[in-house]
DNA sequence: AAATCCGACAACCGCATCGGA
DNA sequence: TTCCGATGCGGTTGTCGGATT
């Protein structure tokens, strides 16, 4: 682009007279008005799209023909759809970033109604933030494989949470965890993506997952990565727990924060008034398995131990509490993912 | 109540690619 | 084959509104 024609019959101007023209035309730039809003909708309703230059410069507008086509494609075009990403279209993002990076238009072409400007932008507040927050870069497997383990899954619930009934379960079963994921079926992501690809179809995948068991054997961000699939696995309300425990004072664990050490004392557990029987039956993964499964809110978890000592914790997981951009705007959150990365020798 | 901070998102900028002359 | 306008893409910046101090 380093030569451009003199004016010719074709109209083509030189820098300087393109300079002049831009400077008679006073181009206007920053937020578009409703004016101009309608102006653009107005032209393309006649015209069609495309052929942005002789838009910008036929429909009145004192706008850069690039300027008229972002306005329309990110904001203007009829089938954008606005409001909040789904946990389904969050998942989706997360799953083709491991993928293709910051291929973003590529990313969006997955998510009807979504402009690679949202995706974009979102991986970056959001994203990049928690990224920032376990102080990793955005693209370190110790980030996918925190992803992966930890955001993917709740994701996974809220989608779970909001197809099944709101009424809470009863109480869990012995092994309940076990149990649940041996219902799961498995899903296979990239088959699934490949069939998607193929029909140009929209990518949602079902809520039912099957996990790979090592984080840290994750390979690149190919393939294996997508292929990754999950289970309800205890979340993020584990630490949560834990850090309520340790910061109560009242039943010691040690300090090494898991839950079963504390549950294992002998004692009886209630969760909102409700008994739930002697806290020996209870190993970690089958009490917050309940607990996710039944909790929509905060709950509060009494345990009343042998010696006769009763602690009294607030649970706050479960999909109401997490509602949102909750799920990685807490610090326990972060805290938990580089503790847990820790544990697998992620080097944090 | 005012000032400041911060997150979200719209918009801009520079570069790459494509296609027609 | 070369040139150059049009378009697309990804990175970055600017602006605004809500939250916090």
């Amino acid at each position: 682009m380093s030569q451009r024609r003199v004016a010719g019959p074709m109209g083509v101007m030189s820098k300087q007279q393109e300079a002049m023209a831009e400077e008679m035309m006073e181009l206007r730039r920053g937020p578009w008005t409703l004016e101009e809003d309608n102006l653009l909708m107005n032209y393309i309703a006649c015209h069609g799209e495309g052929r942005w230059n002789l838009l910008a410069r036929c429909s009145g507008l004192k706008r850069t023909g690039k300027s008229c086509r972002l306005r329309w494609l990110n904001y203007l075009k009829p089938d954008i759809k606005r409001g909040n990403l789904t946990p389904e279209e969050q998942l989706l993002i997360l799953e083709l970033h491991s993928k293709w990076g910051n291929r973003w238009s590529r990313i969006a072409q997955h998510l009807p109604g979504r402009t690679d400007n949202e995706i974009k932008n979102y991986w970056r507040t959001r994203v990049q933030k928690q990224a920032r927050q376990l102080k990793v870069d955005a693209n370190s497997t110790v980030f996918r494989d925190a992803v992966r383990c930890y955001w993917m899954p709740r994701l996974l619930e809220k989608m779970a949470g909001a197809a099944t009934d709101p009424t809470p379960p009863p109480p869990p079963p012995l092994h309940h965890h076990a149990a649940m994921a041996a219902a799961s079926s498995p899903f296979d992501f990239d088959t699934h993506l490949q069939q998607a690809e193929a029909t140009s179809a929209c990518v949602v995948p079902p809520n039912v997952y099957h996990i790979d068991p090592s984080p840290s054997t994750s390979t690149s961000a190919g393939s294996t990565a997508a292929a990754a699939a999950f289970q309800p696995v205890p979340c993020f309300s584990e630490l949560r727990w834990d850090q309520q425990m340790q910061s109560s004072g009242e039943l010691d664990d040690g300090g090494a924060g898991v839950f079963v050490d504390s549950a294992s004392v002998l004692g009886s557990l209630s969760l909102d008034g409700l008994d739930l029987g002697p806290a020996e039956y209870y190993s970690d993964s089958t009490l917050l398995d309940y607990l996710n499964s039944s909790c929509t809110g905060s709950a509060m978890m009494t345990m009343m131990t042998a010696s006769g000592n009763a602690g009294s914790y607030n649970y706050c997981g479960g999909g109401g509490a997490m509602d949102g951009d909750d799920t990685w705007r807490s610090d326990e959150v972060c805290q938990a993912a580089a503790r847990k990365l820790g544990e697998w020798g992620g080097g944090i």
